[in-house]
RNA sequence: GCGGGUGUAGCUUAAUGGUAAAGCCCUAGCCUUCCAAGCUAGUUAUGAGGGUUCGAUUCCCUUCACCCGCUCCA
């Protein structure tokens, strides 16, 4: 966790998160989806200029991962390819991923207390005599806080008198005899529910339990599954990436801070397959690489952090490896502590081997000059590209007081749905067909816009709330002598240059970057 | 899923058991030579469903969405 002492009060600019999701709406960033029907919990939609920002984001990890890959510890250029799997797969898959049965947990609640257990982390203690009550305490409890609630419920017997019970081995018809964990009242606790996190549908004409599918709950199985197709086919030689950019899908309970944790959300994961004696070296390799990478798309360097799972938070395929890192991120609220951004975990061969035993099909690698035998080491840098949209929203929403907007995007032009706005002054004389003449030779090469509507001041604000980091503006001195003015987003300082030079002006300062 | 809160136009705020009002925004026109200016006109709302009532945005019920706290987050 972040240490908020080391925050000084100065360094807090509150940015309210019901301003940018206004700011999201207004400017047709994210929408609430079906907004019509209003909304559907979870759920968002994202706008003309959201979807712009989300594919510039999407493009510029593929291109650090596929196209122009980094530079290795060795001095040579890594080796990723890409892969698009399906959404649903045989259920198979996510049974050997431990999605089935592992990721869906039993809950209990109390309901004098409110208060919720796992179903299958409740212990209950039965009286060996069959008389009195049911005591239930949470697994794990301290033994003499158990001792207590005997000496206080237990009718002057101890503990040798009762035989410990996993809840989930009693019958629901004896649940009037328990007392929850945290009350002395029998009979409050519900009905164990499940929480199935994935979304099923079935395949077919016909509903069945045999035609039940899954939504993905994360793009990776689809990269263990076809880890064999791609070594068969492509060449690739260990180590290795495959990366893919898709939907995924999770029955969230609680779908909370907009787009942060929705129910329908969209992943880059790559899978790094390496020796296992090389695992560590890859691991604090791509930790560094992803760091960097977010930064280079305009996350300010404040706001991102890195965090070391703890212990007890790893994942089931994490727990025997090099464990799990957090990129994490200063988000509106969580601040000042930060959220996850990316997760770069170790997942050991587990689920090659998952795989191999559910599939019966061999996942080992034989290394050619060596011939050694194996099954890869999975490094996994899985970075979630909506929430990478709402950090990079968040990081540059700037409040300034000064202009006419309260506020402007400062995203670095990389992401910047619109690269510039070509303005003339007037909708009259001849500014708009020399501005449409600009636009056309630009919108060749960039994303921009033209405006010509309502007067300059509001043109200039426009633009300065969906983050467009130039505007060139032709005037009548335009018409005599080819120059523009620039207006740049941050610093709203202006400087003349020659119309035909502004391609060339574009070019040096998205350098700069 | 539990508890609490909130739902009136794109936004901010009024009002009412009996025609829902305004400012900003937006759109069109005029005017405008650089930062939401001015003039004119215009579009747009009681989250949804049901009940009580002659009549409900207002009272009641249900539901949905959002916010906060639990819980959950492989």
């Amino acid at each position: 966790m972040s240490d908020p002492a080391v925050l000084t009060e100065t360094d807090e600019q509150t940015v309210d998160m019901k301003d940018i999701v206004a700011l999201c709406k207004r400017r047709g960033f994210i929408f609430p989806a079906s907004d019509i029907y209003g909304g559907l919990n979870g759920f968002w939609d994202y706008g003309p200029l959201g979807t712009e920002l989300k594919n510039n984001i999407r493009d510029l990890w593929w291109k650090s991962m596929v196209i122009t890959p980094p530079i290795g510890p060795d001095g040579l250029p890594v080796e990723i390819v890409g892969l698009d799997s399906a959404i649903i797969q045989n259920p198979k898959a996510w049974v050997a991923s431990g999605h089935v049965g592992g990721f869906s947990d039993p809950m209990v609640d109390c309901k004098e207390t409110k208060l919720r257990y796992r179903a299958d982390h409740l212990m209950v203690l039965v009286p060996k005599d069959g008389e009195g009550r049911w005591i239930a305490y949470q697994e794990g409890a301290e033994s003499d806080e158990v001792e207590k609630r005997v000496k206080k419920l237990g009718s002057g017997r101890s503990i040798s008198a009762f035989e410990p019970t996993p809840l989930m081995d009693i019958d629901v018809a004896d649940y009037d005899k328990v007392s929850a964990p945290d009350t002395k009242t029998q009979g409050t606790l519900t009905e164990p529910r499940e929480f199935n996190l994935m979304f099923h549908t079935y395949v077919g004409a016909t509903a069945s339990e045999d035609s039940k599918v899954y939504l993905r709950p994360e793009t990776a199985q689809g990269i263990f599954l076809n880890y064999k197709n791609v070594l068969d086919s492509s060449r690739v030689r260990v180590p290795f990436g495959i990366a893919q950019i898709g939907k995924a899908y999770r029955n969230e309970v609680t779908p909370r801070n907009f787009i942060y944790r929705s129910r329908e959300f969209e992943q880059m994961e790559m899978e790094w397959f390496c020796h296992p004696d090389e695992a560590e070296k890859w691991h604090e390799f791509w930790i560094t690489q992803r760091k960097d990478w977010w930064q280079s798309i305009g996350v300010k360097e404040d706001d991102v952090f890195i965090r070391p799972h703890d212990a007890d938070e790893l994942a089931h395929y994490a727990k025997d490896g090099l464990g799990t890192v957090d990129v994490e991120f200063k988000f509106p609220f969580t601040a000042p502590d930060f959220g996850e951004l990316e997760g770069i975990a170790h997942r050991c061969d587990f689920d090659l081997t998952q795989h191999q035993e559910h599939s019966g099909t061999k996942m080992e690698y034989i290394d050619p000059v060596t011939n050694e035998r194996y099954i890869p080491h999975v490094i996994e840098p899985a970075a979630g590209l909506s929430r990478g949209v709402l950090a990079i929203i968040c990081s540059a929403y700037t409040v300034d007081e000064s202009r006419p907007s309260g506020m402007y995007l400062d995203f670095h032009p990389s992401v910047a749905p619109k690269k510039a706005a070509i303005l003339p002054l007037t909708a009259k004389e001849d500014h708009v067909p020399l501005a449409t003449e600009l636009y056309k030779e630009l919108r060749e090469h960039y994303n921009v816009d033209l405006d010509i509507k309502q007067n300059i001041g509001k043109r200039y604000a426009r633009q300065d709330e969906i983050g467009t980091p130039f505007c060139f503006t032709i005037d009548n001195d335009t018409i005599e002598d080819k120059t523009v003015t620039v207006r740049h987003r941050n610093t709203m300082k202006q400087e003349r240059i020659a119309m035909d030079k502004v391609l060339d002006y574009m070019r040096e300062e998205l350098k700069k970057f």
